[in-house]
DNA sequence: TCAGCGTGAGATAACGTTATCCCGCAAGCT
DNA sequence: AGCTTGCGGGATAACGTTATCTCACGCTGA
């Protein structure tokens, strides 16, 4: 690791930031004068309004947003609480579109997966008095809010619902989706699916399996050692694919529960990646370019982040309207290992 | 998309939060009481103490930050102002953890890589007050933020130097990196080697483009049509593809300058993948599962986002340091498709 | 000519904290 | 006993805004 230090001096020491007075007594006019001019009021006369821009522009200055926010009473700030800010993350980036037409700013803070991190963010946010919370939940309690919510927070769960507490959710058809990758895999002539996901204990989880276990039901097809939800890590999903895959009636075809088993799976597949029809539940990025390219049963970001804002407004306008869950569709791409045949 | 509407009639209006005011008249005690209770001033007694948590817990009482930011004059954030929060981002992570270990908490905003954005970010972080940024800056120039400097805002630039302004920044080794991947090609027998890479007006793509001519011309490779920087767009790198491929003298390997022209090359070149020698410049989650493995100069995020925050805690605690450029090592990490033989 | 009125701009009080100052009280000293 | 010392705890003034009230001024209309 190189450093290299510039030849120049640096700067000066840290000298203090002009305020409103700093700008009235540069313009010669009075404090609240200079609040009508930053608040754009039409009470200022043209004259006295370009003096003041002129010291503002002068002395750089820039309103103190948190003395606005605790003079207002409103922050103008949504908090979004995700698992993780290093992953790619769809919804949050429609969150912050959404909200920023909705003249609201975004304040990020990753819950890394961890109840205990969740709980932190979600108290700093409350401290910083966001005037909402769009949360991915992690816990399975969020008693420690209901405080809150009495006091009329307005809060938006998406993914997954909140534990313990009524809140607004924005859920993607969990149900729905299985069924689609059931159909497709079924359509091609698959016999005996197999499903590997998360952890029941986790509500996607919970749902997915179900479904899964619905699908099969259903279809007359067998049930035996097809369905392995569990808790993540990669030598569960290594077990679990030798336990579908082997065995006197091996199963020809694939469903993962989400991403990140979907991606293990494909790991330990290697070059047998083409050999088994798979379809992958959630998509992500470079889903297109493998060999064959994945298909996926794809959740809607983009309505999912507009919808949770959309919620959040409309309980910061009404605090007494009643809670709402809002499913949002799935949509099957295909794009070849679900439409893999079964080997003959 | 459907909507679920609860048999709850949801919740009372929003009552006004707690403040420390009422605390204190819960407690029976004086104002300042509390205020030293959730300091943790130990000239408070015990008895008083406990007697005032009591209360705090019973009201739900939580301090507003913004009335303790605006008091004491520090608001303890650092602002990250990233090209785009739904990509996954290492960095960002990086610096969250560093920062969250400093006892600071991240206020992240997207730029979109756009010079608009990127200004109006910065400029809301400011009026946070935030107690420092770091950018990963997008426009060429940042004059605009010359004010804030000179006022002593700590700015920490990421993967490429702020424009017109002198601020810390932290590089990577683009010039090394670029070698490491030439060197490995052409240790796998390879001596026609084609670049494709990012804009020259954007640093690194400057960078490395340069990089990668200055080892051609030192390995008496030929450079004729072999490199092929320009703005980001799936036409473009088809067409430079279609160059480089093609012609009397092809090129047998290739060096992609970005995460973005890697994956839309691998697009391109679809079944084709496994015939061209390919290394990537920085690294993505998914490289290790195409087939082959793509072989990358990986960044070294971790080091990069402590090294930011790092340097933004010195210049808080010393604004008139002189400033300084970090640049840390890159690794080549072998998977496949950069030790790819040429067709003989 | 003067009441009446709209209009632009200043004084002042909040918002919810923390820092400074000060005071009352019990113990220890002469 | 009188005085200092120490220490727990309360009143009050900031921090940088905005909202409310007030006021001075110039204009119209009878």
């Amino acid at each position: 690791m190189t450093e290299r230090v510039a030849a120049s001096s640096g700067r000066s020491g840290r000298r203090k930031r002009p305020t409103m007075l700093d700008v009235a007594r540069e313009a010669g006019v009075a404090l609240r004068t200079v609040s009508r001019v930053v608040n754009e009021d039409p009470t200022v006369g043209a004259h006295l309004a370009s003096r003041v821009q002129a010291a503002i522009t002068a002395l750089g200055y820039a309103p103190d947003e948190r003395a606005q926010q605790l003079r207002r009473g409103t922050s103008g700030t949504v908090g979004a609480a995700v698992r993780n800010l290093a992953d790619a993350h769809p919804v949050l980036s429609a969150v912050d579109h959404a909200a920023r037409e909705a003249g609201l700013a975004v304040l990020a803070m990753s819950t890394e997966d961890d109840e205990h991190r969740e709980r932190e963010a979600v108290m700093s946010m409350c401290r910083r008095r966001v005037d909402g919370i769009v949360i991915e939940p992690i816990g399975t309690s969020h008693d420690y809010l209901s405080g809150e919510l009495a006091a009329g927070l307005p809060l938006v769960a998406v993914d997954r619902p909140t534990g313990g507490v009524e809140a607004d959710a924005v859920l993607s058809d969990n149900a729905a989706g299985i069924g689609m990758a059931y159909r497709q895999l079924a359509l091609h002539g698959h016999r005996r699916i197999g499903y590997i996901g998360d952890d029941e204990r986790i509500f996607t989880g919970r749902e997915r399996a179900a479904a899964f276990r619905a699908c099969v039901a259903a279809s007359g097809g067998p049930l035996d050692g097809m369905t392995h939800p569990g808790v993540f890590s990669p030598a569960r999903i290594s077990a679990a694919l030798t336990a579908v895959l082997t065995g006197p009636a091996p199963a020809t075809a694939l469903i993962t529960g989400n991403v990140e088993t979907t991606i293990e799976v494909l790991r330990h597949l290697g070059a047998d990646a083409g050999r088994v029809a798979l379809v992958g539940f959630d998509d992500f990025p470079l889903a297109d370019i493998l060999r064959p390219g994945l298909t996926v049963v794809a959740q809607n970001s983009a309505v999912i982040g507009r919808t949770a804002i959309d919620l959040l407004v409309a309980r910061s306008a009404d605090p007494a309207r009643p809670v709402q869950t809002v499913t949002v569709p799935v949509e099957l791409i295909p794009r070849g290992s679900g439409e893999l045949p079964p080997p003959d």
